[in-house]
DNA sequence: CGCTAGATTATGTACATACATATAGACTGA
DNA sequence: TCAGTCTATATGTATGTACATAATCTAGCG
């Protein structure tokens, strides 16, 4: 009998694989299951909290472990800085600052950004290069209360996404992807032919529930794509 | 002094937000963390633990626990069924099918799936409905090999995409996320404007390593969008 | 000097035990 | 019948102990 949390967990799977436990229904309690593998409940719990994080059961005391049903699926994407990205495809990185200046932010910024009116915020309009191809143009806003530091930065050589990710390193995230024709002056800063699209990324980053950063990327659809490869 | 694991992890998290383990360096070891917060080691293990799950740290034995440096966002999506979907937003649902037949699979699609010259498929092509506009163009192969069953199955009421997944529930899958410009006949099956521009989500499922299905789905981009809320 | 074998050490896992906690279900009383 | 209470039960967590495992460090050998 093969013992140890990660055999028990696969061996779960593959029971559930096979159909054992169909969708909905209640899997065995965690003594009965310690029981028939031969080891301690606390190996079995293990086994089960680790397939209640992959989404696969619901785990509810005195109700039990719950199989779930039409389940949705989770892909795990994983959001690299640009650099990073353009290296990794092998292509010189470049960046250039289009446009930078602190001022109010405007209604639409501060509604994102959760800033009374009037706060000042810096803005950010640069361009990363993959080559002599632009790759992403990055608009972006900083709160300049939760970053006082940004107000004297500059961000003509390196991009705002890199020093922030090194100021303040822990933040919690939204992202909101979505796709959209270029604009003739977005289409002429990213060398593209206007109308055609665009892959964009939205992000909001908090630290410790306060607004950081609000964020538009826009990339020429024709060479950007987001891959998950998510195996269970 | 608080313990149990959950605010053992609260208290990591403040101090690397603090800065008191800057990004590359190593934490102090578990035995003298348990010391510290005068609990169990293995208490601080199940902490670091789901710090290193969270991909907040990296722990490798003997060497101890690295604080991860410029770090990658991850972001973890929620791909629902359209009739979820459609159905969260409060709108009425609707598939209708516009092909179905069974046929031996073109290169492209034998290449996405890993099949033979010449295997047979069954590809489909389905339309989700929110209302009266059309949400999501579904394209869809299934490998016979893999699911025989789908040879004599109906998608005319029901979408593949919901059969599918009471018949293989657990399948590992890749997803590519892209954009691109609507042609003629998919802004017309879309009841949208040629040269549009369309959010792109293609997905290859497998079940135990044997593919099972691939699927490319279109939607208009001006009525769709991914949102993904990562809390650290 | 370089290589290898063994000692060292930090994390990884297993277990018995104990107690905590949420909740379904039984029970009780008005 | 209904509401409140109590109990049984399944999961959640903490601890001491023990051993496993991987990587580093060190000593010794050629």
């Amino acid at each position: 009998m093969a013992t140890g949390y990660r055999a028990i967990k696969a061996a779960l799977m593959d029971r559930l694989r096979a159909g054992e436990w169909p969708a909905g229904s209640t899997m065995p309690g965690e003594v009965q299951l310690a029981d028939e593998y031969g080891c301690a409940r606390v190996t079995v719990n293990r086994a089960l909290r680790e397939l209640a994080d992959d989404g696969i059961v619901r785990r509810q005391r005195r109700r039990g472990t719950e199989v779930i049903a039409g389940r949705s699926r989770h892909a795990r994407l994983t959001m690299r800085q640009a650099r990073q990205q353009i290296e990794a495809d092998g292509k010189p990185y470049r960046y250039d600052c289009l446009r930078q200046r602190v001022q109010p932010a405007p209604a639409a910024v501060a509604g994102q950004l959760a800033l009374s009116r009037g706060a000042e915020a810096v803005e950010i309009l640069g361009r990363h290069w993959a080559g002599d191809r632009p790759y992403q143009l990055e608009h972006r806003w900083i709160n300049l209360a939760a970053v006082p530091e940004a107000r004297d930065e500059s961000f003509s050589e390196q991009g705002p996404g890199e020093w922030l990710l090194q100021a303040k390193p822990l933040s919690d995230a939204e992202h909101v992807l979505s796709a959209r024709n270029a604009r003739p002056r977005e289409a002429g800063q990213l060398q593209m032919v206007p109308g055609d699209a665009l892959f964009v990324i939205e992000r909001r980053t908090w630290w410790q529930g306060e607004a950081i950063t609000w964020v538009r990327l826009l990339h020429p659809a024709e060479r950007f794509r987001l891959v998950t490869r998510d195996v269970m």
